[in-house]
DNA sequence: AGCGTCAAGTTGACGGTGTCAAGTCAGCTC
DNA sequence: GAGCTGACTTGACACCGTCAACTTGACGCT
């Protein structure tokens, strides 16, 4: 192969680490999705052989994931800005689960490598997700607005949300609804109070459907209904 | 190839679908993963050339999907089973959601194939749970236990539980507790009662963390506590 | 009985894939 | 300038999904 690359000089053999996560991100972008990020194609577009790769990657997995943890980053920052200044907790929730799954769905590719494969080892995308969602709703506890393990809660937080998300990516020619943002805001409703009232209903003193219709009545008659923006 | 499989008769070429069918099958079970479903392992498992799958399948994937919706009717079968003659509709939810979450999880293959991976038609997987949780929840918006359009719902009840599922396959290593039957309950009650709570909270009316801790307080305190198996 | 037909299945190949063992080559050190 | 060592290449292997062209064998018809 008589490229235009040059040979790196020793101790420098990690740029070309760089060049081939750089050549394999621009390839992901352009084609959408990652059957295209092929061996032969990411070296090619680095400017160097296929087995080139193997210097710096196990195997094609480890550079799948490796290339779509760089955008993973981008997910908390923009997070700990949306819910920057925001004091009460369940909102603080609310905000970071949108951001999540408007983050999702603007990264299918990433989010499906990174959290919709079976990955062998504990995959560093999961953790992250995971991290953040115990934050918040640790958050939520220490206010006293809900109970329990905030790890536990995490779960089923970050299942309601990772299940709409994965779905919309998996299922695009389901029928979605047109509103997706209004989709994406039922749902995190739905686990944020799910959450807050579920943990607060012991198993032993699960409600019958009258008991809860009934109850919950009485509770939203005290709520004057107020007109604040929704964000 | 010299095999034992005798040639069919016009008129029974069928049968090599049905043999097809059952080949890939005992694969996928004894392998446990798709990975091990090549044209040319089922084909032979037939005792049949490799080209004589396109007989029957227009590809590898749709051979995939057929093979895996084999298992998926049963899933029906067991959620009409579960919530036979159960009245509460909340209950019944709450039946229907275990009976799918554990169904995913002891068919982790099949799930994945059928609702985990990028489906460029109209899955019939997905149509069926959808159809499942629909109806579980039109039932709850007929008893006056929840409000909205069951469509609306159900996305966010199934969102919760596939989420669950579809994390519990996809990152087996990640630190999952040991009661997965707990979790499951969690998730389902943190689904049902969220929904509940959510189609009877207008957008508008969002209540803060501490309005919502307050009211649930004096809404929980009413409920004796009552001694009833969980199931 | 023999023949044509047509469905059922096979042969053989193509282009592509991930992966690896062995070789080469440039630059640094002594 | 010899030699070492890290950086990369060569060339191959086994396997994959897919397809066009071919063969085979059972049936209906005369």
């Amino acid at each position: 192969m008589s490229s235009t690359r040059s040979r790196a000089r020793p101790g420098e053999g990690e740029k070309l680490r760089e060049e081939i996560l750089l050549a394999a991100e621009s390839l992901l972008v352009e084609t959408g999705t990652d059957g295209a990020l092929t061996l032969r194609a990411v070296a090619a577009r680095a400017g160097v052989t296929t087995p080139s790769v193997y210097l710096h990657f196990a195997n094609r997995d480890d550079l799948l994931e490796a290339v779509c943890l760089r955008s993973w980053g981008e997910l908390e920052r923009r997070m700990r800005e949306r819910s920057e200044g925001v004091d009460d907790p369940l909102r603080v929730l609310g905000r970071c689960g949108r951001v999540y799954a408007t983050f999702g769905l603007e990264h299918p590719v990433q989010y499906r490598v990174l959290l919709m494969r079976p990955s062998a080892h504990r995959s560093p995308g999961a953790r992250e997700c995971f991290r953040y969602v115990t934050e918040a709703a640790a958050a939520c506890v220490s206010a006293g607005i809900m109970r329990g393990r905030p790890e536990s809660l995490a779960v089923g937080l970050w299942s309601a949300l990772h299940g709409l998300v994965s779905l919309l990516i998996a299922q695009p020619e389901f029928d979605w609804p047109d509103d997706l943002d209004t989709l994406i805001d039922d749902v995190v409703r739905m686990a944020g109070f799910g959450t807050v009232l579920a943990s607060r209903i012991p198993r032993e003193a699960t409600p019958t459907s009258a008991q809860l219709a009934e109850g919950l009545d009485a509770l939203t008659a005290n709520w004057p209904e107020r007109d604040q923006p929704r964000r």
